[in-house]
DNA sequence: CTGAAAGCGCTTACAG
DNA sequence: CTGAAAGCGCTTACAG
């Protein structure tokens, strides 16, 4: 292995000084320069970032702390992971991947000192790992939000996503139109905040309009979908419209409906908030989606993170993208009462 | 921060002792060992990961090397990187995620030193990333297999998995079988290994079986499927069955057959070969598939280079794992010839 | 069974 | 602008 002393040989100098020149930390006398940066080359010297991080106590290793998604795959994760690896490597850092079951191990993990910053995904309104996080001094920034607006996050901004969706829908004369979330294995009042929030959204986006709310909770699979075209069907039979907070269902839902004897969208319109343009391309009829701004919150994310660590930044980060709207054939002008 | 000279202070102890407690490396008096630990206890003590890494010369860091994956999101993926990093932390292990573009970036990121093992995906046929694998001297496992099967790999059993395939076809009756494949950026001869030793599993099967092959390839979206439908219809209008090995095309060619009048399973029975269960449900009607065995992968391929790093094993492991027929509703029996 | 000490390959005040 | 040296927090022969 060429180390820095080899290089420092090979120049005539000391290792401080290729340490400058590698790091452009203090100026060197552009001869000296030119005989440490052909020293490197020859030798191909690469610096060992071990050593490094040792020595400057800064590891440039970031943590990506999520739960189990090996169960329920989605597509909009991916995206996230991917294009927050992506914004660490352009600039300098790595991202390792700690699935976490329960806070103890997290705190093990923290208390490591492998990373020097962490990304929280799933994050719930009322969350104990968000405390072992602040409680570890390792700075961090949360995908979604709990109940503490001031800790640094960056998150879907469900309620325009929402009135997006409903303006949409009222575009095509959907005057009563339901919602329906996804059940988790959360305590009520704690389940995940994209849910709650947008729940939130929901109802006060009808309760504006003078409308009353309909909201269905059911599994995130097709049977969880068939279920709430049941529901809808029998408990909310004037509902035109969906929006869907439950990608594992949509497909359930349009199957559901069908067999109710409900075309989509002629007697009924769906948007499925939230997901992927692949989900809504799955399926017949397409379906108009919100898509979820997965890739860029992943990247901003990792940068503000990054711009923390670095100190680029005065206050923490918090960052609200809406969901894109993708039309596709789910949604249609709203069928005339009887 | 607490460190082993702290602990070694409380116990009254060198912090060689501590290490050799903490490793179990060397044996220590049974009071002494409880002293190390009570101390260990008491200061809330975590051994640094980076000092240890740096005097061990193991970082117990393991990259996965990757192309691009946020511009198409596939389940199978996440469910492979997941179970990885999941494997990977239960035997003490990080899984950094390393987005490559290019060989030469590649390299640098190996030469660094960060990581012990390297585990690559979507590797091909003949693949340059291989090569630099091997020059950069880190131990590694492929995803997938090059032409050179003596290097570590696990990778799916295509030639079981399509034989699978055929077998349920034939049983509903079908003698004629096309295989619809995924159109790639790579040189012609150079596609993903998957791609190339399934359509050579598959040309064995149909001269083994004296039917003449069918194979069309498409790109991996609706419009390809929609485009593999018609010229199924028009090239071989014969075939009353489809084994896929595209993914993205799969909801295209549904919905292609039936714009041309064939019936999904009446006229048409189809496979998806080497996705997911969620895809199956996510369509009308449900597709029966192969699924991908993305997790056991995942952890196999963790499993294999850790055994390794660690001289647990002999031989370089090759794996070979088929997909798992999962039964929906596009496969039936093959119509009546006119 | 335990300890003193060298060393892993860097960074970073400090001095000149 | 450059260098000598301490130090980051561990592991690991080596000696006893």
């Amino acid at each position: 292995m060429v180390t820095m002393r080899d290089v420092a040989e090979r120049a005539n100098v000391s290792i401080a000084t290729v340490s400058f020149v590698i790091n452009g930390t203090k100026p060197v006398a552009p001869a000296t320069r030119a005989r440490i940066e052909a020293a490197i080359e020859e030798l191909d010297y690469r610096r060992n970032v071990v050593a490094r991080a040792l020595a400057s106590s800064r590891t440039r290793i970031l943590a990506l702390l999520h739960p189990d998604f090996e169960a329920r795959p989605n597509a909009t994760v991916i995206q996230f992971v991917m294009s927050a690896a992506h914004g660490a490597r352009e600039r300098g850092y790595d991202l390792v991947l700690w699935p976490v079951n329960d806070d103890e191990q997290m705190s093990h993990l923290l208390a490591g000192g492998l990373v020097d910053g962490a990304l929280l995904m799933e994050v719930q309104i009322h969350d104990s790992r968000v405390d072992r996080l602040v409680a570890s001094r390792v700075p961090f920034a949360l995908i979604g939000r709990t109940d503490n607006d001031d800790l640094p996050y960056v998150d879907i901004d469900f309620a325009t996503t929402i009135d997006q969706a409903v303006d949409h829908l009222r575009a095509f004369g959907h005057e009563r139109v339901a919602l329906v979330t996804q059940r988790t294995k959360a305590a009520p009042g704690n389940e995940p905040g994209r849910i709650m929030r947008a729940e939130a959204a929901y109802l006060d986006t009808m309760a504006a309009l003078g409308r009353p709310p309909a909201v269905i909770t059911v599994e995130g699979t097709s049977a969880g979908g068939r279920e709430a075209a049941r529901t809808l069907h029998e408990d909310f039979p004037d509902a035109t419209a969906v929006i869907l907070l439950n990608e594992g269902a949509s497909a359930g839902l349009v199957k559901g409906a069908r067999a109710l004897g409900r075309a989509v969208p002629g007697d009924l319109s769906i948007i499925s908030a939230s997901t992927t343009r692949e989900l809504g391309e799955m399926i017949e009829p397409s379906l108009t989606v919100m898509a979820a701004p997965a890739a860029q919150l992943g990247r901003l994310a990792a940068d503000a993170l990054i711009d923390q660590l670095e100190g680029v930044q005065d206050a923490p980060p918090h960052l609200l993208i809406p969901c894109t709207l993708v039309p596709g054939q789910s949604v249609g002008p709203a069928p005339v009462r009887p």
